[in-house]
DNA sequence: CTGAAAGCGCTAACAA
DNA sequence: TTGTTAGCGCTTTCAG
């Protein structure tokens, strides 16, 4: 365009990347010309030489390493997953930057993921683990790629995180179910390889022994809504005088919350719930989820803090933030 | 790179990009020294001279010309976007293509998307609509950029699409709820506004009168869980004896179906259940969802297909694509 | 079959 | 304050 304004093509860059030291006048004069030409900056040529795309990697990673379902499945149907992905873009949009949406399940697609970013494709990754034992925070950290994790990595690596006090909403959860007066409780954990289980389990159970209950059964599911409703059912079976239950996630609640109604348990009357999240399945629960907070938005805000500031500055030492949960009291507990 | 590896920088590219006319032993040569140094080609310069970028953007498009809540909500979260979105990526990854994540709320969000298209930021786009009198169609016609629709514009726009038969849709839950006996039906839309829930609506009213019931009652509901149950409550306070319900979409379905329950009627015994998508909140109903399969996957695919045409071609005619629907019986109906 | 050279459209020194 | 100039790193004619 443009020369067309009768000014040099810096003074069009200056004007358009808001730098000052442009006379107002030519100002105005060099805009009318981009409305009226329609003039719209090449993103490449620009990438080229600023090495920055206003791009960002969001990877949903599972396990995987052989071959799996050709569709990235319901991952991103996931109310978790789904929360996530509006924080990341509720936060990075105003600032002009963009998601690429990935998702890592096999090793093909984790090398393809690393390819994508170290040809400047995008500026840096926010990487939600869905499952243990993913190697993609490893190869990230290897490639000295700018990265944030949504939660605290398997093995300790350089990379910067944001996670929950996972164990503090365990804590949350049997307290209010102690102080609600119930006494035989149990818990449906999520996978036990990932940490946050781990640590939400043992949250709850230390909690419990200081209130006097040394032993809490447990049923171990992989926050689907099957494994809910499985977990449920083998907690019934073999505890059938159940008066509260602690679940690790939202989606298992609602499993487990239809189950519950089908053996004629009463909710919270007969059985009290608390989940985890308050993502949105814990509204879409009947009675409505009582639940640990998972503060998503607030999370998701830092992690693009956090991963603009490593894109900004390479070399800045990693760091964790840790956001404290809330309990959300509806109707189950 | 790659002068290292003792030829021109050309015959590198020409390894790269698989072009032929290269020397196997040279080839061979090549590709040691890009594998020795870790060599990653700039996707800026790449795109700058091609202008291509193997991305194209995602786009959920909501109604909204004002604010509304800065969080793209749960969009992302809904079984059917995460079904698109899981469709999209499953194919166009093979390529090498990647969907850059959107989301138009606002008339300001929708210039956005036209400005990040327009810079070259993205190929195409595939858009999502998830309401009626979406501007962005009509825009990105008249900015002639590459796009292809999930649905039929309310509109007549000159821009390709895909989509399923809904008539055929609603006449498949009719045939069906009548062949099992039903005589009182009813049914809950979508929002009426879009024209996939009038066709949905139409469909079913059509065949039923075709059965001999020449009036349906209807509830109409937004597609979301609550406003599934919300009909669902007014219908069964209105036609207390009901016996088959037509639901426009699962999510509110299940909203139905927990009502139902509320109201002591069994499922399918004393009221019968016909959903429509077939997306993940089908398997989460209890009993399983009987429902109308939408072919998000083939669609997804038709989608991918025709906005890679579009691009290689950008003269190329618009078309359209219409899929059928198939009943996928499960315990409800 | 391979190399040399000319840009792609922009930003960022450096002059003026 | 503005214009001139030199690339950013690649692909792609065009010679050889």
């Amino acid at each position: 365009m443009a020369r067309a304004a009768g000014v040099s093509r810096a003074t069009v860059s200056r004007v358009i990347n808001g730098i000052r030291n442009v006379d107002p006048a030519i100002q105005e004069r060099v805009r009318q010309a981009i409305a009226l030409t329609g003039y719209a900056p090449n993103q490449a040529a620009r990438s080229l030489v600023t090495r920055r795309t206003g791009v960002i990697a969001l990877i949903a990673s599972g396990a995987g390493s052989g071959e799996e379902n050709p569709f990235p499945g319901q991952i991103f149907a996931d109310p978790f997953f789904g929360r996530v992905a509006g924080g990341v873009v509720g936060h990075l949009r105003p600032l002009g930057v963009h998601p690429v949406l990935m998702f890592a399940d096999t090793l093909e697609s984790r090398d393809q993921i690393i390819s994508f970013l170290r040809q400047g494709n995008a500026d840096g990754a926010i990487l939600i683990s869905i499952s243990a034992g993913d190697t993609l925070p490893k190869l990230l950290a290897d490639a000295s790629l700018p990265a944030v994790l949504f939660a605290r990595p398997v093995r300790p690596i350089p990379i910067s995180y944001v996670d929950v006090a996972h164990r503090t909403g365990g804590k949350l959860a049997a307290d209010h179910l102690v102080a609600r007066g119930c006494r035989r409780l149990a818990t449906i954990s999520g996978p036990l390889d990932l940490p946050a289980s781990q640590d939400r389990l043992a949250g709850f159970q230390e909690a419990m022994a200081v209130h006097g209950h040394p032993y809490i059964p447990c049923a171990e599911g992989n926050f689907t809504f099957a494994s809910g409703e499985a977990a449920m059912e083998r907690l019934l079976a073999e505890h059938p005088g159940i008066d509260g239950v602690f679940v690790a996630n939202d989606v298992m609640a609602q499993g487990a919350l239809g189950v519950l109604g089908h053996h004629g348990r009463r909710v919270p009357g007969d059985v009290a719930v608390v989940g985890f999240d308050d993502s949105s399945a814990a509204l879409a629960c009947r009675p409505p989820l009582t639940t640990v907070r998972h503060p998503i938005e607030d999370m998701a805000a830092e992690m693009a803090r956090l991963l603009l500031a490593h894109i900004e500055q390479p070399d800045l030492p990693v760091t964790s933030r840790i956001f404290e949960p809330i309990l959300v009291v509806r109707e189950s507990a």
